[in-house]
DNA sequence: TCAACTTGTCACAATCTCGTCACTATTGAT
DNA sequence: ATCAATAGTGACGAGATTGTGACAAGTTGA
């Protein structure tokens, strides 16, 4: 059974969301404040952790930047929530590492599909970012590729980069996307930033890189040619 | 089934609209204001949608702007109401890219038919929409085969002209029409070009190939030989 | 503080796309 | 069968897109 931590102050939002991860048999521990939900993190270390920003005593980033320097808790995976859709907010969460995020109001559908979504690709109690394919496994920015028998360390970006695209297999997915998902960035900025990470990516992934392919009009996608 | 997302705060006009469109048999999602129609929107991602200017929260050039960034509701197709006939707000609303507009007070019978008309239109004007026919599937400059089990990666103009010819399956497209919608060609050029396309086409698409036909002294038509 | 690492940007290179053209092949009416 | 119209084909070059190496600014950790 997995257990998620919901960290709101808006009590009906809570028993909402509550309820309906119970309804998919999740387990559920929540909290008002942000104080409390740092101290329910640590002692009871959720598998994943729903994190509204705006939460009295202390406030989302705060429990957020707490969270990560606990080694115990610094690995599981967080959505956050704003209550406005501030671009800021966002940006600065994705910046800080949280792992997706959601603006209010959003429907619970689709809270539960993030979540889902989250999870899959976490699998251990500790929660560290993990996608086990066929042949590969990525995990805490470290991609353990099995036919090599090896380790090939990722920096930060060139990890989120591949984790969408892993995620994604076999899906093309355009550049504006990426550049939206892994930068945070808004507008269409005509930017080499992305090509020269896959060009870093391809590099340290040796043969492996052929699974990583462009798509040209569109972006690029992953493919798993192993098998 | 389509869906059909009202954004209106006016709750006579936004249950009016509803109950046409139901009707019809189309299913909707209504909300009063431009926040929640923006996430309503995405996590939805209806077949089009009726956007008022004046909404609550956000509004709706804000949500339009919104739903235009994001890649999985950048191409629905919105018709945007505004109170008054303000050319103003229409002409920026129509720049801003949307689809098509109406002034309150309106007729149901109109908006139906504007409905009807904008949802036949879009189909075949975005370069994304996914078809799926009996063996083939295009999305994003990709067909999938699945009789071959593969991808081929398409050019964007291949991708253009295989759209519209697999739309209008069995209907023999003459040679101005298609140099009009994928080109844009005005006149009757008397050029190579099409016939080079399509070449370039039956040459990716291997024994698939077949189901592009020549009308002689018309143009071209697509038919499903494999069924 | 400094060295090592990460990351975004730029300039240039490599590659791909696509319209055009010259030429060939096919078609169908006479 | 002949011929004119139509369609198919291969090649080329301009322009667009992507790949690549270098660099500088910013971060991190010792």
């Amino acid at each position: 059974m997995q257990t998620i931590l919901i960290a709101e102050d808006e009590k009906d939002i809570r028993q909402l969301v509550s309820f309906n991860l119970e309804r998919e048999s999740f387990s559920t521990i929540s909290s008002g404040d942000g104080k409390t939900a740092l101290s329910l993190a640590r002692s009871n270390i959720p598998d994943l952790i729903i994190l509204d920003l705006m939460l009295p005593v202390m406030d989302g980033f705060e429990v957020f930047k707490e969270l990560r320097l606990d080694s115990r808790t610094k690995d599981i995976p967080v959505i956050m929530l704003t209550a406005k859709a501030q671009l800021d907010d966002i940006i600065a969460g994705l910046e800080m590492g949280a792992d997706d995020y959601l603006t209010k109001p959003f429907s619970p559908k689709e809270l539960m599909l993030r979540v889902k979504a989250l999870l899959k690709r976490v699998k251990t109690s500790t929660g560290s970012t993990i996608i086990e394919s066929s042949q590969i496994r990525l995990d805490k920015n470290t991609l353990h590729c099995f036919i090599r028998e090896e380790k090939i360390d990722l920096t930060p970006t060139e990890f989120k980069l591949l984790l969408i695209l892993i995620e994604r297999e076999g899906v093309p997915q355009n550049r504006n996307d990426l550049l939206r998902e892994v930068w945070g960035y808004r507008e269409t900025a005509n930017s080499r930033t992305l090509d020269t990470h896959v060009k870093r990516l391809r590099e340290k992934l040796g043969e492996l890189s052929r699974c990583i392919e462009t798509v040209r009009g569109v972006g690029y996608q992953y493919r798993n040619i192993i098998s």
